[in-house]
DNA sequence: GCGACAATACTCGGATATTTCCTGTCCGAGTGTCCATGG
DNA sequence: CCATGGACACTCGGACAGGAAATATCCGAGTATTGTCGC
């Protein structure tokens, strides 16, 4: 299993539009070029964000992406349910209920222990994921890099180094 | 992001393997027709797993199936990692590193705050299912249904109920 | 009755089509900005 | 000089092809059994 590098995509891009000055929007053709990202293919993820409540599109001149809500208040996990859907990883089909072994459902009251298992680790996971906040994931830039950003958005000549 | 059903597949199999008793081998045909899964495709995974080192297989009449080590030495990451391979759920592409708003490579001597968390959360989700054996999966079967999968394994007539 | 041999039936293993989902792309709808024009 | 109207450029949003991976299937290679034949 491999998960969907769009997820790579939304993880950083709301952390860089957490980045920018309050009330400034981030494009996305600003996003695509900024990691040399095709503009089309990541507006769909973008969208999927939008639509979760992650973040808020504006159209027109001086339109883009801002965060939905405060960036300590939105966590990778949301950002990741965005893009790759809610359901678990793992989708029990029951395989126990058929073929010659079949158990009988009035033993299947409670789910099989793979199964259990298995969603252990799903929430394990989906748990480590939940204790990041967009401002964690920003926080973790270089302050250099981040002041760099910070100017890239504002449209100010780079400046660089 | 769902996993191959084949993770579920295995992790079934491979526990009704371990109830076999000593010395007898599981035919493909059995676990097939036991689960009610195409014994074609089945195959494919049992293949995995036996490369993987997890079971042994055995051609000719009254061959089949067995655990490759006693069911306590096997953890259900193995049985996972064989049929979903063992590369990381997030493969971090180093975005940062391109596009208009690159990061030098000086700068990047750590990795990004998002591949650490990602790497994070899929250790979290490996540890889950790493400290669970297949013994502990059989341990999870209810005691009936396991005493007649055991008589089934051996060749007994069901009885059933 | 016993041993050797051959036919048989059963097992696993790799190579081959089909379907599904992710990836990638395009064009249309809507909105704020900017400029030209008239007063 | 100021207000107004219109054209424009830029934005997002949903609908449309291409490709890789999972799904499903078939046929061939090898082995222990089993029955038969000869001694």
């Amino acid at each position: 299993m491999k998960l969907s590098q769009g997820v790579e995509w939304g993880l950083h891009c709301t952390a860089l539009v957490a980045q920018a000055p309050d009330g400034i929007a981030v494009s996305r053709r600003l996003l695509s070029e900024h990691y040399g990202l095709p503009e089309a293919y990541l507006a769909k993820h973008l969208q999927a964000l939008v639509r979760a409540g992650v973040l808020t599109a504006t159209p027109g001149p001086r339109g883009g992406f801002r965060l939905a809500r405060p960036d300590e208040q939105i966590t990778a996990l949301e950002i990741l349910e965005a893009i790759e859907g809610t359901a678990p990883a793992f989708l029990c089909q029951e395989i126990r209920q058929r073929g010659t072994g079949a158990v009988p459902p009035e033993d299947c009251t409670r789910p099989c222990g793979v199964s259990v298992v298995m969603a252990k680790a799903d929430e394990a996971w989906r748990g480590s994921l939940a204790s990041v906040t967009v401002a964690d994931l920003v926080a973790l830039v270089p302050s250099h890099t981040r002041k760099r950003n910070r100017a890239r958005l504002t449209g100010e000549p780079t400046g660089d180094r």
